[in-house]
This record gives C-alpha cells, sequence and structure tokens, in this order.
DNA sequence: CGAGCAATTGACGTAGTTCAACTGGAGTGG
DNA sequence: CCACTCCAGTTGAACTACGTCAATTGCTCG
C-alpha cells in the first residue's frame, strides 16, 4: 500500500545512459548484474522511500527487481503475535527482487532516506532469455545470498550476545569500506540491530557498552562506532 | 580425504537409464532438476557412505553435484574452538553442490547409511549451456534453499525451545510426508537436532517431554515420534 | 550378561529477558 | 534563546529460560 503511494510520488523516468559511469564495462560486456541491469536502464525508475516506508510487502507479487543508489534497506519478516525478524539489511549497490518466487517471501522497508531504480522483472527475463551469462550472474548472486544467510545463521545459533554484536560490526565495516581506526556509520537503529541478532535493545546495549569497556570500539554517539581494535573484534566473532 | 576414499570404495558406475522409473518426464522434456540429471545419469557414479563419514568437506573444491537416494545428510560448519552448526539435514531426493562456488561453504557427512549419485560439475555445466531451461531450474533451487535458510533464520532467532522443536518436527513431517497420527521417523540423533537448532541435547530433550506431556506427540523410542496433534504444533511453532 | 554410548532427568548457575527508571539529543514552540 | 516534549538509547534490578554438570536410564551390540 505505502509502496504504490510512495513510488508513484516520486517516479522518475530514468533515461538511457544517465547512471553509466566509466569502467563499468570490460572490452563492452557487462561484467556484474548491476552492469547487466544498467543495459536495461531505460525501462528502470527512479523511486525514493522516506524512514520506515514499505517499498514491498510480504506476499505481494514480486514483478520487480530493485537497486538501491543510497540509504539502507531491511528486509524482515513479521508474525502474527508481532514478533519481528530482519532478515538482512541492504546497502547502496545491493540488489533485492531476484528470487525466482512469485511472491515476496519478505517485507522490504527504507531504514533511512532510500533512493533506488526499480525495473520490471519481464524486462530482465527478456534480457535472460537473450542474454545466457546473466542466468550465471544470477545464480552467483543467489549463491552469495545463501553463503550470507548460512554465516548469519551460523552467527544467530551458536554466538552469544557480544559475539553477535561484533560480528554484526565487523560485517557492516567490511560491506561499508570502514577500516581500523576508521568510523563505522551505523544507520540502522538499536532495535533493528536486536532484530537481526536475535536479541533485545537492552542486551545489543550493555554488549557494545562491554565492546566499549574493553577498548575494542569508541561510540561518539549511537549512530557512530570507531572500531579501535579490528583483530580483537575478530577474535571475539568466531570464538570466546 | 575420506570422502575420496569411500567414494573410490563404492564406486560403481551407473548404466544410462537404470534410474529412470515412470513418470519422471512430461511430453519427453524433463521438469526437474533430478529429471535433468537423470539425462546424464551414465556420467554419474552411485556411491555409498557409513554413518558419520564425510561425503565432502568445507574448503575442498566444489566439482561435483550429490543426488540422494537414500539416507540422510548433514550439511555443517566447524569453528575453531570445536563448535559445531548444522545448517541444513539434506533428504532422498534432495540435491547438493549446485552452489556456484569455487569450493564447499560446507562439510557434508553421513547422519546413516546414505546412498547418492554424483555427476561431474562438468557434465552438468555442459548441460546448462546447451539447454537454457536448466540454469533457471537452478535458479529455482536456490531461490528455495534461500528461503529455506531465512524461515530457519527465524526459527532461531526468535523461537524458544519448545517452538523450535516443534518446528523442526513440523519440517521434518511435511518433508518426509509424515501426517497427523502418522510415525515420524528421525534419522538423526539429538545432538544432531541440537547442533540445527542451536540448542543443547539436553534442552531438546526436556521440549521433547514437554511435547508428550502436553499430549501433543508419543515417542514410542527416541528414533521415533507420533504426531498427534498436528494443529498444536503448528499454533506453537509461530506464537505462544 | 555387561560394556558402551545415547537419551533422559535432576540440581544448580548464568546469560539474556523483562520491566522500570533515567539520560541525552533532536525537534518544537513560546 | 531557553523550555518543553518526545523518543531512542542506556543503565539497574529482578526474573527466567536455557546451559552446565552430574547422575541415571535404557538401548545396542558384542
Amino acid at each position: 500500500m505505502t509502496m504504490t503511494l510512495s513510488a508513484a510520488r516520486n517516479e522518475e523516468i530514468i533515461h538511457a545512459g544517465s547512471f553509466e559511469s566509466s569502467g563499468m564495462f570490460e572490452n563492452g560486456e557487462p561484467v556484474t548484474l548491476s552492469d547487466y541491469l544498467r543495459t536495461i536502464s531505460r525501462t528502470g525508475v527512479r523511486v525514493a522511500f522516506g524512514r520506515d516506508e514499505v517499498i514491498y510487502a510480504e506476499e505481494e507479487p514480486a514483478d520487480s527487481i530493485y537497486r538501491i543508489i543510497n540509504g539502507t534497506v531491511r528486509l524482515c519478516r513479521y508474525t502474527a503475535d508481532g514478533r519481528r525478524h530482519i532478515v538482512e539489511f541492504l546497502l547502496p549497490g545491493d540488489l533485492t527482487g531476484l528470487l525466482e518466487c512469485a511472491d515476496h517471501p519478505v517485507t522490504a522497508e527504507a531504514v533511512d532516506e532510500v533512493h533506488m531504480i526499480v525495473y520490471p522483472r519481464n524486462a530482465f527475463d527478456r534480457l535472460a532469455s537473450a542474454e545466457p551469462n546473466i542466468r550465471r550472474r544470477v545464480l552467483c548472486h543467489l549463491s552469495s545470498n545463501i553463503l550470507e544467510a548460512q554465516r548469519h545463521l551460523f552467527v544467530v545459533s551458536c554466538q552469544n550476545a557480544k559475539e553477535r554484536v561484533a560480528s554484526f560490526l565487523l560485517r557492516m565495516a567490511d560491506r561499508l569500506d570502514v577500516f581500523q581506526g576508521q568510523r563505522l556509520d551505523l544507520p540502522m537503529g538499536r532495535q533493528d540491530i536486536a532484530d537481526h541478532l536475535g536479541l533485545t535493545v537492552e542486551t545489543v546495549c550493555r554488549a557494545i557498552t562491554q565492546l566499549k569497556d574493553q577498548g575494542l570500539i569508541v561510540v561518539p554517539n549511537s549512530g557512530q562506532v570507531i572500531l579501535k581494535n579490528v583483530r580483537g573484534l575478530q577474535d571475539m566473532s568466531l570464538a570466546n
């Protein structure tokens, strides 16, 4: 519902080539899925979503593919009794909607101000039929999704609170190219982190405080974390 | 290592057509991935593994695709400090090795006596290049893997012990076509179940005892569970 | 029958939840 | 500009579900 409204409100046709920055194609051939999507960019529509707006909802027909330009998206699942689980956070450059499913298995919501390009599924499928390589790219994409899910499954089933938070910070840092000594900006709130890690807000807070007290991180304010000791966080995230 | 030994010991060339039972093909076209694999069955080798034998190990090059004929396989991940997480159990008819990865991300071990057919990855890739439909089948396969992983992620991050065990029993029953009042045979031990659900053996036992005391199940012996009240188990598995 | 191991049960400790109070920064209005 | 609200974040105290450790049962296989 919200999605349809927001999408309509913010629609804006993307002109072919307007997102073709240099260095994206190798000897004239697209090399990543995003590159392939750029080749059908004339069919893509740029949309914006405000904080907590629903991008697509669970059970809704999955007829679009989304590429995030900037902002953060959470993929979540709700239960009848109000529990929420955040399956994954999507960051700029990430894609969603590539699953071979009639309906979306999760709900996508904007964590902060999100800009994305929406491609119609059928345009992508036509491209996939014409270009055999593209399905292999999708296979790679889904494979790495599975690896990520398995990794996170391990975090949630085998690690304690502090280890989970350490793993989370390291993964976010890795995805956002933040290194030792640098500042990691967390776009999501504590509740989002908690629902992603299978903990409560309070426990996430306490774990962060512990990491702070151990000198592994510095927290200037709740949305920023400076990684003082990446090695220490790594050691923690796979043992302890 | 173990895999190579066992495989060699039990190798037996499958003659083309030896697994082509009736009703598998629709108007001459294969309809499932397994059907496609049958079309290259002359390249498949039947192998057997005994209890706890390693079928393939994490980090090993993934150059084969496996179809389980009978028996149960566990896909697991070990940590340096000895913790184990069982990502998934594979049952007869299931496939593994289809991920687009150079190396296996998990270790596959036989839970009980397992018979499988091993197809060389490159034979499959040749087939995939020749027949465009096959990649779409793989996409569907990986998509449902992702849905399963997400479902299990929810179980492990949001459910308590009794709910997790109820979810586990229901899913096994569903996969093995066991219905209300019927007997579910569990090939894996309590430790395996515990490592799959992120619990300890003792907690799994206690949860089973609770389900028994509530009259939802009857447990003639540790490997068998009779589902007395499927509805009750379902109610529990998504709320409580 | 007895060894050996998986499953179960009991007793106790603890990590994480729950509930409640407090803090602090962002936004609003006088 | 300060006072106010509002809400996210943090901390404290008590509770509880699960883990841990140890003892017991029960099955399987010599």
